[in-house]
DNA sequence: AGCATATGTTGACGCTGTCAAGATATCAAA
DNA sequence: TTTGATATCTTGACAGCGTCAACATATGCT
């Protein structure tokens, strides 16, 4: 079985145009991506699986860098969709939603292994690659978790002592490690992981202090 | 410049065989590795920096994986090291003595971010391609680590209610997920990174509660 | 209708890891 | 000392990769 359209024209005919390559590509390049990782993903066999030539994707993506850039920001969009739909349920107390939140994170990574790598991995930030596009998309990802950070240190649920910023940039390094651990196969049981983000958790909150 | 030893033998003449490729192979590698990270590390480039054609390092090493791993293995006893050096301090009290843990270790990443990569990264362990001899330095190292935990524990320094391992894995997380996000580029500022350090162990320690 | 532009194709290049086959050195046993 | 096994190193070859150049074809605007 394979991914390539027939693209035909309206008239069922086949065309020499596709018609719609980009996207066709990178819903085929995700699931490639989900095969075979990031090492096995090669824009020749994403062209052949789709049913162009090596180079017709060039037409779409100046670079692979680019290619991987584009699946990359979907991989935030949609990361931010279920961020967003944890932080507006109402009716949870605080330190339940910030438990939501941590095993959301951890568990975005899991099901999206080779994305997550992606999305957060040295193939795109090390060589400082990533297309502005992206980075339009990934800052702000970040930057709202700093407001629920300061928003968590007024409610008191996190130590207030400390650096909203600082903060936010442990509490996210503990998720990044533990999914980084994960993905990357030095811890295999899920099991473990899900105990280690309540430690975590745990560590991260305090009792909050009803005053009377 | 170039790495390329003239291996002669003792007659100082040339010699078809080297004598000693395999260290040879493994200081060239470190260096490579360093200057051109692990995507930049072929072993044809190798080769030739040694000096040798380019398959003979495949009589030394069976595989790409297995030089990566015998790298790895003496990023794991490097590091290995400077750990106990830190824990035999012994005048140290416990908070500080963990604060240089924590800044040793992700000094240890800063100062060899590709080593540090091959240590802790997909490409060994993600594959499961791991030789054995790399398993018998990487575990003990961290359950060397664990053996601290509990120490610290008992000490007061650590919340003690919490599972050993699941404490000892949630810290050890928490400076891989910094160390990564400082390696691969998503956190450039080295200052950024000492102060969230110092943040991490203030929420991962406690007041020693002195019983009078 | 004609021309610019977008999109697709084939050919080629240098790089990679790795296998096969042959060359040469070393070392142990006869 | 000679012989034969074994370790080590060499060249040749192959498939896969990203990407550029040159060419082909379709689309769309004037």
């Amino acid at each position: 079985m394979s991914y390539q359209t027939e693209h035909k024209s309206k008239q069922n005919k086949p065309s020499y145009h596709h018609g719609d390559l980009r996207s066709t590509l990178l819903k085929a390049a995700n699931i490639l991506l989900k095969e075979t990782g990031i090492e096995g993903l090669s824009l020749r066999k994403l062209a052949d699986k789709v049913g162009v030539s090596r180079t017709a994707p060039y037409h779409h993506f100046k670079d692979k860098n680019q290619l991987l850039c584009a699946i990359a920001e979907q991989g935030f969009v949609r990361w931010q969709q279920d961020a967003e739909f944890i932080f507006n349920q109402v009716e949870l107390p605080p330190k339940e939603k910030y438990r939501q939140f941590f095993h959301g994170y951890i568990s975005y990574a899991a099901d999206n292994p080779e994305l997550y790598d992606l999305m957060f991995g040295r193939t795109i930030w090390k060589q400082n690659s990533a297309t502005n596009e992206l980075r339009d998309v990934a800052f702000p990802s970040f930057n709202h978790q700093v407001d629920m950070t300061k928003k968590w240190q007024e409610q008191g649920l996190m130590p207030s002592g400390e650096d909203t910023l600082r903060l936010s940039q442990v509490t996210w390094g503990t998720m990044h490690g533990i999914a980084r651990l994960l993905i990357d196969g030095i811890y295999a049981d899920r099991s473990h992981i899900d105990e280690m983000c309540d430690c975590a958790v745990n560590l991260f909150t305090q009792q909050i202090v009803q005053s009377k």
